[in-house]
DNA sequence: TTTAACTATGAAAACGGTTTCAAATTCGTG
DNA sequence: CACGAATTTGAAACCGTTTTCATAGTTAAA
């Protein structure tokens, strides 16, 4: 492997000469140049990116927190931040933290060991405080999840409306007997969710119905199991919000299986418009996030903190949701695609 | 940020005996080492992973090359991948090339400028000759696609014989006039299948049509545009082999909108068994592939070519398919899920 | 009592770039 | 023509580690 030090050897150049016309600086008359381009080329000379990155303290390298990148909602999340990552120059560092809590802390050492300039995190499993120790590290940008004490930039939508908005629409539907699922009421998102449900259900004063494993719900199979205990144990719920759509798919499935008619029986509502929920059959009423200009703002957002280095105060960017009306809360009519 | 030269002189010692406390080396007494010890945490004290690097001539990053995330036969692939590596104290860099030969060589640069210590591809872009380049960098593994000329290690299923099983279950359904659908003809794998497909289609001497569509199946909506193309152009088709889950779902969704029945006017079979196929209705049939134990072999091979040094001869590991029959194919009758 | 082998430590070199600084040359302007 | 400013170049410092090598003390074997 030649060195810079060989390319000006053979150009019969200083290492400085050289590492100008790398890095594309003035100062070098024509003539060197393209001596100096031509070495490169003999030697097939490549600079070696440890020793740039030692010397100038940037990586050009983030680092992407996500609990699992097979959720739908998160892989597209991440296509779309390492397309506007790459076209800045950046490499993306992918850290699946599975909902554990220390290998949370174990990603967050990538910044303090300078092996990538910042951090975006789509989930959050520790406490604020004990995040805000890598801020000094370099900048952390938050997306999807909205934690109240923390002073850092954050991305998200207004999940509390938007549950409310789904359970409105349940409501509205005729539904008199609902019930809340989420994935586990330790998540800032969940919590949120909670909020808008309740405001819907008292607002309306409707009934609900409470149960251990309603927060249990994370994926296709829980969605089956759940049905299957909504069965036997309270048979009378017609609507349930599900905070999910691989959820509402597994009660969806489970319910055509077992001669439960939907949305007529039971209206289910999921969440985040994945590709299943329109293939559903029936397809399911969900709501809809930007995901892609999310992802996006908050590459830019994170590159721009990490170009201009200092401390960022907090800025809240809410992107807006949508509820896509679909034919497991309503009766099937003309609906397009 | 305190460097080891602070920590030595915080505890009275030299930086060669820090370095040794922090990579576990011996000759250093009990003493000493608590010293070290407690200057580092006094001080706060991280070892920077540029100079490490540098140094050392390691990066302990591997890049996987993919062409998007989004496709859930790939996310699964990485989900898997990521953790294997990350149990071996590896990072991973994901890099979508979106199906450009270019940006596969950009990233293939990661290799030669030392950023990572090693890549895996999932998918080739380029001709052979182009990658081997990239050899001489360090250790490039396949995984899914299976090039003949390579001279490195390889990692599939057999795509033929696949194909052939579900041609041949199309067959023995009943089906007599056939049609292939694939990705686009360029790539090692569709070609495979399409040797596989025409191997039943021969032996089993039944008809089947061609159409310049064929070639451009890629997700759920080509899946509905051909259904529609086929609807209009040439109805007595009467079984299809998709190679992809996501164009069965779409040629099913568009079915059951026009009335056509599936299986018994039109039996489809997909492939990857991903999460949709279960749940579709009708569900589909399709080929299955360990991709966990792919990905983790996978994952393993590199890392210990990587640790081992030097230049490795091709091996193959092929890894078993398995077909789903489900009833996108078969008359319903009680399937398990 | 030598001698060899092992333990413990640190000074200095090395990794491969970028940045600083000084010196030499050229240019522009009054 | 003189003088300051801008251009061109390279030597040397620097980034923060790990590795090599030399030295000294300790232990074990001969």
């Amino acid at each position: 492997m030649p060195t810079i030090e060989d390319v000006a050897r053979h150009a019969g150049l200083s290492r400085t000469t050289v590492s100008r016309v790398i890095n594309d600086q003035p100062y070098v008359c024509d003539e060197k140049r393209q001596r100096v381009v031509g070495a490169m080329r003999d030697l097939g000379y490549v600079p070696n990116s440890s020793a740039r990155r030692l010397r100038s303290q940037k990586t050009e390298t983030i680092a992407i927190l996500l609990p699992r990148i097979t959720n739908p909602f998160f892989s597209h999340m991440i296509e779309a931040m390492e397309k506007k990552a790459s076209e800045w120059g950046y490499q993306v560092i992918i850290c699946q933290t599975h909902y554990s809590s220390q290998k949370e802390l174990d990603y967050l050492e990538l910044l303090r060991t300078k092996q990538v300039d910042g951090m975006i995190m789509t989930s959050v499993h520790n406490e604020w405080s004990a995040i805000e120790e890598y801020l000094p590290s370099g900048p952390i940008v938050l997306c999807n999840e909205n934690i109240e004490e923390a002073n850092t930039s954050i991305i998200y939508i207004d999940q509390q409306e938007a549950a409310y908005d789904a359970t409105t629409h349940l409501i509205e539907q005729g539904c008199e007997k609902l019930a809340f699922l989420s994935g586990g009421m330790d998540s800032s998102i969940a919590l949120s969710r909670r909020r808008g449900f309740m405001k819907a259900v008292q607002q309306y004063n409707v009934s609900f119905v409470e149960h251990d494993d309603f927060n249990q719900a994370v994926d296709v199979e829980s969605g089956r199991e759940i049905f299957q205990s909504i069965q036997q144990e309270d048979a009378t719920i017609d609507g349930i919000f599900t905070g999910s759509d691989e959820v509402a798919a597994g009660i969806i499935y489970e319910a055509m299986n077992n001669g439960v008619s939907i949305p007529d029986d039971l209206a289910v509502v999921g969440f985040d418009n994945q590709t299943i929920s329109k293939l559903m059959n029936p397809s399911i009423t969900t709501v809809e996030q930007p995901v892609v200009e999310m992802a996006e703002k908050c590459v830019e957002i994170l590159i721009q903190q990490i170009e201009q280095r200092g401390r960022h105060k907090r800025e809240d960017y809410i992107f807006p949701h949508t509820l896509k009306k679909r034919t497991s809360t309503t009766k099937p009519m003309a609906i397009p695609m």
